[in-house]
DNA sequence: TCTGGGGTCCTAGGACCC
DNA sequence: TCTGGGGTCCTAGGACCC
């Protein structure tokens, strides 16, 4: 059964472009947080040699030479744009899953396998249309197969033109094909894999495709042997099904400017809290326990180093902001060390249940709970009516010194009303 | 001066139990 | 002198992904 693997083309790049179409044809890149390092390319920017997670301040040189167009990192814009591009491909085909913010697999079983290269130009033509991104489509039999057509779609191999179907490949094509590229570029292969690989003169993944299935089980893992497996056509790996509640939710950031003192530490603390406890509750789940982890600057060698981490286990599993934020506090006192300049801290819920699965023990206090639920649905509804954080503690403070830098951001032309894109405005 | 963030899965090893 | 072994559960760490 046929996987088609559907990924917008340098994604954040592509989704500024939408709304300034004056950036068509030019060098731009999409920063990281705080404006740190390169995250998306326009294939300008490739051609000039910017690297994937290169630090923006080291490029800034070739930048203005070449007059590269830099933004700030706008998930808000993405997750929207993301959205629409999920909706309009999941009526294409009857199950989907998201596989991430800017790709997807579809399950294309039980169509015309002669008429589905065409099939798939009409999801592209919709996608550029509808929201004016464009996207590369692979059709395989397995999803790691998919993928690799996906990659092969966008270098152009075989004439394709944003559509690679490998059903309609020869065994000797592939082979082919397979023997030009290297191993690395397979799922599931990193650079750690890769060179392990080589040192087993397996180089290109016709090498990988032909090993011995066993012997890379024992080199490696049971994921590997999945990918060889899959290579060779044998589907390994099938559709997930959509909206699985997540495992862990981890939220952390790199601070504007370094940190010292545990006031400003607790305030990060708290707010990260409070974003990670809103998305539990929108998958409605709950949580047995909170780590949190501080870390100074690992790139200033000079400087003392030191990194806290620790696991807080809740009374009860809860979803309530006040709770966690209290044990994430008290978690963070105990790593505190002062004399540092800490450069990021985080926290990540674990051992996440369904809401409604937990167990009720002796001595819960199911009033407290309740009461607990309508504040903190309180809370929800007006900070999605009036807009993120008009509702917080006052433990996530105010001043938020550790905030990042953003000073390249574009508008959020789809989801906020004051930033709406206006007819005829000058751009 | 300036170096991202959020996930998944697998494995090894320790704790604990009988 | 001689000190079990197997199962399960949990956690930390490593690899990968986008």
């Amino acid at each position: 059964m046929p996987f088609a693997l559907i990924d917008c083309n340098n994604f954040y790049v592509s989704c500024e472009r939408a709304f300034q179409p004056k950036l068509e044809g030019k060098p731009v890149v999409v920063l990281s947080n705080n404006d740190g390092c390169v995250v998306s390319r326009s294939n300008e920017a490739k051609a000039l040699g910017l690297q994937m997670g290169e630090p923006w301040f080291k490029m800034e040189k070739l930048a203005k030479q070449h007059g590269i167009i830099a933004f700030s990192s706008n998930y808000t814009l993405y997750g929207d744009l993301s959205a629409r591009v999920m909706s309009i491909l999941s009526t294409f085909a009857p199950r989907q899953e998201v596989y991430s913010i800017d790709e997807c697999f579809l399950d294309l079983s039980g169509f015309d396998p002669a008429s589905l290269t065409s099939y798939c130009q009409k999801m592209r033509q919709t996608i550029q249309r509808n929201v004016g991104l464009p996207v590369c489509v692979g059709i395989a039999e397995t999803k790691t197969l998919a993928k690799l057509a996906n990659h092969c779609a966008k270098k152009g191999f075989f004439g394709a033109n944003g559509v690679c179907d490998f059903g309609l490949l020869d065994d000797t094509q592939r082979s082919a094909l397979f023997s030009s590229i290297s191993a690395g570029e397979i799922w599931g292969v990193g650079r750690r894999i890769s060179e392990k690989l080589l040192t087993m003169k397996i180089k290109t993944i016709e090498d990988l495709r032909t090993a011995n299935l066993e012997r890379m089980r024992s080199q490696f893992s049971v994921v590997m042997a999945r990918t060889v497996q899959e290579l060779n056509g044998v589907s390994c790996l099938e559709l997930e099904k959509v909206g699985k509640a997540r495992q862990q939710i981890v939220v952390s950031r790199s601070f504007g400017s370094m940190i010292t003192e545990l006031d400003d530490l607790s305030e990060s603390i708290a707010y990260f809290t409070t974003r990670a406890a809103e998305k539990l509750r929108g998958d409605g789940s709950v949580a047995a326990s909170i780590a949190v982890f501080i870390y100074t600057n690992p790139f200033k060698e000079d400087a003392p180093q030191y990194n806290g981490s620790i696991t807080v286990a809740l009374s009860h599993p809860s979803d309530d902001t006040r709770e966690l934020i209290k044990a994430a506090l008290s978690g963070l006192r105990e790593i505190y060390r002062s004399g540092f300049h800490y450069k990021k801290s985080g926290i990540q819920l674990m051992g996440l249940q369904g809401k409604g699965t937990i167990q009720p023990t002796l001595f819960d206090d199911t009033e407290k709970q309740s009461k607990s639920t309508t504040v903190m649905r309180t809370m929800d509804a007006i900070n999605r009516k009036m807009g993120k954080g008009s509702v917080t503690l006052a433990a996530s403070g105010i001043q938020q010194r550790w905030a990042m830098h953003r000073g390249r951001h574009s508008r959020n032309f789809t989801t906020d009303w004051g930033e709406l894109m206006v007819v005829g405005e000058d751009k």
